[in-house]
DNA sequence: ACGTTGACCT
């Protein structure tokens, strides 16, 4: 089996040099190995799909189902017309339907699924318990839980797989009340059933729900481990992470990148260094490579722990990068303050070939924010749009204005917040306030602090920078006066938080708690 | 030769 695009072009090559390319049969296995093959390689497929002057229902069958369980499933669908209007002698079989019915889910399309399901009626194919498994899904997914709900009463012979296409789109939709419901009332039940009951509850973030499913279930395999795992981990519930990840083990169930994966993240989230770096360990006894998602994760850990050497460390020995792990790594140099360090690796991920996306560029700006990098900032901001075709988002805004801000070019700021779109200014307006306070602007800041209350009487952040303002000029009429309005509507300050490891230990603490 | 339902990182 080809696993690189250089093999099947070599293949290609081979066969169109002995002549084989001309047998139907023996192009088809070429292009299934393209349309199969984890590289992205579907385009190379349909290539090769076009290049055939007659191709056949299952070389038809291959591209569709490429397509559908690709990002673009409309191709798909076009195929599947295609192969209706222009090949009048060939005809979709039973594994079409299934195909193409996929395709229709994920586009939401229930009018072109209504009539595929004719097709399938009118060739009679109405039995195959696959196609109808695919059309449950389909209705269901396009919202139509009621026509679903007919099929499945009406279908001889119906399986827990069909039960499950129903349930399993009450989880997606996070519709957990009816997907319980639904879930009482099936007649059969099998492990995928439970796992995907219980990740409903988990991803809703019902955490004491989902754990009665996890200790009711009879057979539990690492998916039901890893559902339960990642709903604390989303919780940021991270030391009970690891306290299941404990008895995860004591089950003898073997955790797999997933589990670790989360297990990196609960790390990082509470910065358990000892913790992190016995994952690790773990993954080297093992021969778990760290790469893709685990690259990423061990990086992200590591910076978040404070250990940036550790992190480059693994950035650099990861042979599979994807788009996170150089966005793990910018945003590791970025919070350590190596403002520099991010922008080197940024050129080095564009030298690379890969497409940066905006949480690169929140990235980037944050670094040069910290960093102080002004001039560099203005331009990757330009780039951004220009060159990337990435429209930029408040968090792009945000990390725009605080750098103007420290550099105290109050008006340029309010000029760039001005242009933002008007949704969502609040935080931006926030940050700006922040700035007139350091650098002492009572007359921006009370215009600021104006049109911030203005958008949100309730906004505790304006109250209190606006209080902190006259504060800082003694002006202290317009403290108490302004205190008394936060008093009045019941606005109050959360108190800030930190977490720190020592010794393998988490400790939490809150600001104005004493450390003993 | 092909098919139905599964959770993870910034």
């Amino acid at each position: 089996m080809a696993t690189s695009i250089s093999e099947l072009h070599q293949a290609h090559a081979y066969m169109l040099k002995t002549g084989l390319f001309q047998q139907p049969f023996a192009a088809s296995r070429l292009m299934t190995a393209a349309a199969s093959s984890s590289i992205d390689s579907l385009s190379y497929a349909h290539t090769i799909f076009t290049q055939t002057p007659q191709p056949n229902t299952y070389m038809y069958n291959t591209l569709i189902r490429g397509y559908a369980t690709s990002p673009t499933p409309n191709v798909a669908l076009f195929l599947f017309l295609k192969l209706l209007c222009d090949d009048q002698d060939l005809l979709p079989d039973k594994y079409t339907y299934t195909f193409v019915l996929k395709a229709c889910a994920s586009l939401c399309r229930v009018k072109h699924g209504k009539q595929i399901h004719g097709c399938v009626i009118k060739n009679g194919l109405s039995w195959d318990v696959y196609i109808c498994n695919t059309l449950l899904h389909m209705y269901a997914k396009c919202g139509c839980f009621e026509a679903a709900r007919h099929m499945l009463d009406r279908m001889p012979n119906r399986d827990v797989v069909s039960w499950n296409a129903v349930l399993s789109v009450y989880v997606e939709m996070g519709l957990v009340d009816l997907a319980f419901d639904f879930f009482s009332e099936m007649p059969v039940k099998n492990l995928e059933s439970w796992n995907f009951m219980l990740s409903g509850y988990a991803n809703s973030g019902l955490l004491d729900e989902a754990r009665r499913v996890f200790d009711e279930m009879s057979v539990k395999d690492v998916v039901s481990w890893n559902a339960l795992i990642t709903g604390y981990a989303n919780s940021g519930r991270y030391n009970e992470v690891l306290e299941l990840f404990d008895d995860m083990q004591r089950a003898r169930v073997k955790p797999d990148n997933h589990t670790l994966v989360t297990l990196l993240s609960a790390c990082a989230g509470i910065g358990a260094l000892e913790q992190g770096k016995w994952v690790h360990a773990y993954m080297d006894r093992n021969g778990i490579e760290a790469n893709g998602f685990l690259a990423t994760a061990l990086v992200d850990m590591y910076s978040k722990c404070g250990c940036i050497e550790k992190a480059v460390e693994v950035f650099d020995s990861a042979s599979r990068k994807d788009v996170s792990t150089w966005n793990a790594m910018i945003t590791g140099f970025s919070v350590h303050g190596f403002g520099e360090q991010a922008l080197k690796v940024f050129s080095e991920m564009v030298e690379n070939g890969f497409k940066p996306n905006d949480v690169t560029f929140v990235s980037l700006l944050s670094a040069c924010s910290r960093a102080g990098l002004l001039f560099e900032s203005h331009e990757i901001f330009d780039n951004m749009f220009s060159i990337y075709g990435i429209k930029p988002k408040i968090e792009h805004y945000g990390c725009l204005v605080d750098l103007l801000g420290r550099f105290g070019l109050l008006k340029e700021a309010e000029e760039l917040v001005e242009k933002m779109p008007q949704k969502d200014v609040l935080i931006i307006w926030e940050s700006l306030l922040s700035a007139c306070r350091n650098h002492g602007n009572v007359e921006l800041a009370e215009h600021i602090a104006g049109k911030l209350l203005e958008l949100n009487p309730q906004d505790n952040a304006g109250y209190v920078q606006l209080s902190n303002i006259h504060a800082s000029k003694g002006r202290w009429s317009d403290v108490v006066d302004i205190r008394r309005k936060m008093r009045e509507k019941l606005v109050s300050k959360k108190p800030g938080g930190s977490v720190i490891e020592v010794n393998g230990v988490v400790h939490e603490f809150l600001a104005g708690e004493g450390m003993i």
